[in-house]
DNA sequence: TCTATATTTTGATAATTGTTGAATTGTTGT
DNA sequence: ACAACAATTCAACAATTATCAAAATATAGA
């Protein structure tokens, strides 16, 4: 991850409304949540909501994907850990300070579902 | 870490000049740098840095002390793993949902320095 | 105390950001 | 094709942010 990268992930989630949004979604797992149940979660009007969801998206860490005539959007963990690894990978800078930073979070694809619920996207691992 | 503390922490880091001068610092160690120093490496106006040392400081990420007429100072890891922490613990938000989220950032005292430099502080210890 | 050095504060300016109502695009079901 | 629904894009505005030159503050040494 570059740091050009590390700095519009930070830009996007350094917004109260977005880190909101993100956390969201994390909490919501891979299956993500549709834009509406979002704007009414979070009490954001939709044009707002948009805004700040085509910035999550620009920086990667979220996705988006269409469901009928709902577009969900979910966390990409993978980007998610990447930052985090980022940030933990430098704060260490010095060769001769060797320390542990393992940063990993692999949610399951059902993490987030009511028991029954069917999933067929399993993609995310482990990434640091 | 409160979400406030969180937010404002990712607003300081979110803007280019800051997150090269934190970085910086982290790389400098536990001793950390003159403002002097910093201004020169990342050729930066006198003006303009202090501002962002300002914001840095105020976000917790930094802490000053006073050498002489200069100002060093250093980064903080305990916020700094703090905000890691944070980010890693939410990531795995469903209790449902084991993950291995184990950031550790401890840099001993004399990390960055040249042998033979004295150094009396050694509170950073691991945080999370 | 006077002078030089180190850094911050002030004031002004240009650029970016967050928000909203209204109009638009895309999708579904009839 | 049409009406209803879901979400985005547009245009405009207020608020915040980053930057720098110049003035002010603090420390050290002669």
């Amino acid at each position: 991850m570059e740091k050009k990268d590390v700095l519009s992930a930070l830009a996007a989630l350094s917004q109260e409304t977005r880190l909101d949004i993100f956390r969201l979604l994390v909490q919501a797992g891979p299956d993500g949540r549709a834009a509406g149940a979002i704007a009414e979660t979070l009490a954001v009007t939709p044009a707002t909501l948009s805004f700040h969801l085509t910035q999550l998206t620009h920086a990667g860490l979220i996705v988006q994907r269409r469901e009928g005539r709902s577009l969900f959007y979910s966390a990409d963990f993978d980007r998610m850990n990447g930052l985090v690894g980022f940030l933990a990978e430098n704060c260490c800078g010095c060769p001769a300070n060797p320390v542990t930073c393992v940063p990993v979070c692999a949610p399951s694809p059902k993490a987030a579902n009511a028991p029954g619920e069917t999933n067929d996207r399993t993609a995310l691992e482990a990434s640091v």
